[in-house]
DNA sequence: CGCGATCATTCAAAAAGTTTGAATGATGAT
DNA sequence: ATCATCATTCAAACTTTTTGAATGATCGCG
């Protein structure tokens, strides 16, 4: 004998939905076209297999239980996402990823990054319907991005450094340049200096740093003088804060702090060199390449768009 | 003919799942005590009614197509929802209501609110299972707790005002009484005068009141004197915020302000009379009482349990 | 390359599950 | 008190699922 089917199918929940909805049921019987004597054995073998009375029967007309009140609830959910779950996976069947994972690096602009999220969740198919991949946004910094990516915990990334060439297996594409200049607050000591400013002044003075999200690195940095005192933040926008703070010194992507330049609130001071950092796009070439990642591809492979996400320029 | 029958069932899914985890349909076939045909009908059955391949046909062993993928995971995550709503049923019918919710008077001690919440789910029966009953607490200002008792969006009302006197269809048993104080930033220019304060000196400085949460009525407060100008903010921590910053004067809980007058950063100063209010606890009496609300009338029988709710202090 | 074991599928027959229709007792409206 | 409508029970009929046999295909081994 095999197991005991469940008893709980989407099936039986629209039959306790629809007694409950016509009153009784005999009325119910008229509307699914069926004798009365068929929906009292269904609600029987159901209340059998569940060990739990649903109906009130010492009432003639069909009055819920508390318990059966609560399967209505609840069950009327679950059939929502029972034909979601349905829906998806015939759209997974029609060349859809379940899911994209998509590591960006903490340089590209956020707001870029939604708007293509937006944009992506935009498409409508003949249905009527956005696309059913699920897509999870990770932000990553330094090496995090191909970190990710080797990892398999993304299939897409966003702002890797193009110098770096770790590359097997995966396929890359130029994004662009983003240039660094190193600022401090007006209130700061390099800010009085002459310029260029000398290392070893710089050396002086605390650097702000942002940890490396590898994930198997011990929190890192770079750009950092030998010796150097060095606040470490998690996240570019803090780092600007402690900045702008005065907290310390350090290169901050020039599109990003711009606006605080032109309000006086940062001093961007000239260095010995120039600092500017290529990145690029890359993606796993093993798997087969669903409809999201052709979608965003087709989008990363704009110069706009790559504009937007290096400059934070909209689109 | 009647409708046909919703295809993804718990035994759909779960067929699904045994097939691809024992690599081939003959194996599943072993592992359910069935033949092979009746799982090849049953997945053909599946398959012609969501309109997708789920397995691999041009395979000898059972390997799934994407979307035969994306069924499993997402009919698993399904089959473990169907499972929690086929047990929650079952305790609703021992006695459990669905949901309990419970309106507190923003005076009350939220830590302590909170210590009881975490108790009510501390509970195990039998089958070592928390109550089935969701909680839905709400924090209300003035006479919004009776508010959100008499319109039926709350069950249990905690820290009603005693002195009012709708209550029919009600139950209520005394809770205890809040002193408040009159106090004011030590900067503040009230600070300086003589005790009792002279009402007309009052007046004369901003009042900070919080806005009463009940539906039906435009932002409201009391404890104002007429004439007076008044800061209206949404919550009994800012309104303490508000006169920590010498914002505003007003009268607070005594117990909520002691720490702050300690540190010297409120000053107390006595008014013309005290003011001292009374709270109860109602509940709706119409409904059959459920176990969720008799354990919560229980604990707030407690004389312990009522002074950590009007006081702060821990029971 | 040939052979044997195992696989999935098809199909008729059998078994199991669901529905029908008749009968019965109960309830609510008049 | 009577009548219409209700839910339930049960045997018979219908539908769905499973079985067992047959068939063609695939994979591993010698």
């Amino acid at each position: 004998m095999t197991e005991r089917e469940h008893p709980l199918t989407p099936d039986a929940i629209r039959l306790i939905a629809t007694i409950a909805e016509a009153g009784s049921f005999a009325a119910a019987a008229r509307a699914l076209g069926k004798v009365p004597s068929a929906l009292s054995y269904s609600v029987r073998q159901l209340e059998e297999a569940l060990d739990v009375l649903l109906f009130d029967r010492a009432s003639r007309s069909a009055v819920l239980t508390p318990a059966g009140r609560e399967l209505l609830n609840e069950g009327s959910r679950l059939l929502l996402e029972i034909d979601a779950v349905a829906s998806r996976v015939k759209r997974v069947a029609s060349g859809w990823e379940g899911q994209l994972a998509i590591a960006a690096n903490a340089l590209m602009c956020p707001h870029t990054l939604l708007d293509l999220v937006d944009a992506f969740y935009a498409q409508r198919d003949t249905a009527r319907l956005p696309p059913p991949t699920r897509i999870r946004l990770r932000q990553e910094v330094l090496s995090g991005t191909w970190e990710a990516l080797l990892s398999g915990a993304a299939d897409l990334a966003i702002g890797v450094d193009a110098d770096d060439t770790r590359n097997t297996g995966l396929q890359v594409m130029p994004l662009g340049d983003i240039r660094f200049v190193f600022a401090v607050a007006p209130h700061h000591p390099l800010a009085r200096l002459p310029e260029p400013l000398d290392p070893a002044m710089i050396r002086m003075h605390r650097a702000v740093a942002i940890a490396d999200s590898a994930l198997r690195l011990s929190p890192v940095t770079r750009n950092l003088l030998p010796g150097q005192d060095v606040l470490t933040v998690p996240t570019l926008d803090m780092k600007i804060a402690a900045q702008l703070r005065g907290l310390g010194c350090g290169f901050l992507p020039e599109a990003r702090v711009r606006p605080h330049v032109e309000r006086g609130e940062l001093v961007v001071k000239r260095t010995a060199e120039d600092k500017v950092a290529q990145f690029a796009i890359a993606w796993r070439s093993g798997a087969q390449r669903g409809r999201a990642l052709d979608w965003w591809l087709q989008q990363l492979d704009s110069p706009r768009t790559r504009a937007a996400l290096l400059e934070g320029v909209a689109p």
